[in-house]
DNA sequence: CTTTTAATTAACTGGTTAGTTAATTGTATA
DNA sequence: TATACAATTAACTAACCAGTTAATTAAAAG
């Protein structure tokens, strides 16, 4: 029992950082997380945050790395190469739909740093955004190459897709609010579930990429 | 000239602070935002923000009032009601694209806001957006009663379309920078015209609402 | 048991923050 | 010209910020 039993564990301390870091990062923003806040809310000494990551700065990165691993793996785990690229694509957008769902910080952290031109945005950051971007695109020209889908703008349809669902995730307190007033009638798709939402999208992408 | 030329213009003043708050705000965030850095850059001193406007989220507030107001004037003016139901679609579109390249805070303020999950949004706030929303999805109302249009879920099409949008302005620097990286080929559209890509989504929907 | 090393802490720093206050300036009006 | 009022300012405050330091603790290694 050499590991687990000390209370001192530096990858327990280290984890519960990041874990902090990524709700109040992804609810307050990278400029409006204080780095006092952060480790009360870790009940560890603000010093252990520039220990084990440099600075604010160097947290960020480690932040956005963890969660696009995350959601990397969970798409790439559900999509195997022996299937149809027409079920890839409605793996890709129903999966990330359903992750983005249960892990809202995802489309809140995702969308601020988009919202930002990113031009600052580190090297190894910028790579790992791109890969999720390159599975979507390698799907839609698989599809192409084989005659099930036509000639598309693939920047642009991912864009629709993440677009629209980081959207419905983040904008859901919202949604709700606006369906309670009802001195409009909208349907804001306050009671829609995340998987007809992921299948409306899918659908929607299918028939652009099926044709008229 | 009881008017024109003193120095002491409460209204310029008032502009001149709104104006480069949209800069900042838009550029580094709500928290990112230093008042002091406000004021330097209107070249007034910083008190004049809180005589105006009582305080930083007063002044937030009536700077995302101002912007969307643009848009929704910009749009309506483009909009009228003769037109077809498909014409009054692709007019929103274009007109939302076009105006968000040329004003490109306005992406930028609009995915920052909405990536908050905006619980706190003031109430006029919050209309304001809800009356761009409740444009588009009239038209598409209009669409359908008329049998032009399929039936659809109007929330998610409009995130699929402000979102595309916004993003393709907001990302302009990354997908240049992206396509600058030859280490793998994509196509990120970073020399596409905003034209091509409201024109692009345009037919999109289209396709959508026009059905299989 | 002792030494070494890694994990953790309290206390501090210098700079920045939003917001206040009281005095001052300029302008229109009586 | 005197007065009243709106616009503007310099100087201030108290809280907060990211980041540092040097000392302390606990565990692993010898």
């Amino acid at each position: 029992m050499t590991k687990k039993i000390h209370k001192r564990d530096a990858t327990a301390s280290k984890k519960s950082i990041v874990q902090h870091a990524i709700t109040l990062f992804s609810t307050r923003g990278y400029a409006g997380t204080s780095m006092d806040e952060l480790s009360k809310a870790c009940g560890l000494n603000k010093a252990m945050i520039f220990y084990y990551f440099k600075n604010k700065k160097g947290l960020y990165e480690a932040v956005m790395e963890e969660i696009l691993q995350e959601i990397y793996k969970a798409i790439t785990q559900k999509i195997s190469s022996s299937k149809s690229a027409e079920v890839q694509l409605e793996t890709f957008i129903k999966t990330y739909g359903s992750f983005a769902c249960s892990h809202p910080y995802l489309p809140a952290l995702l969308l601020k740093e988009l919202s930002d031109s990113g031009a600052v945005l580190p090297e190894q950051l910028f790579t790992s955004m791109r890969k999720l971007f390159a599975l979507f695109s390698d799907i839609l020209k698989r599809g192409e190459d084989e005659g099930v889908f036509q000639k598309s703008m693939p920047m642009v349809l991912y864009f629709m897709v993440i677009g629209s669902l980081n959207l419905i995730v983040t904008t859901k307190p919202l949604r709700q609010k606006a369906a309670n007033l009802d001195d409009i009638a909208l349907e804001t798709c306050s009671e829609c579930e995340i998987e007809d939402i992921s299948h409306y999208v899918t659908s929607n992408i299918l028939a652009i990429l099926k044709g008229a």
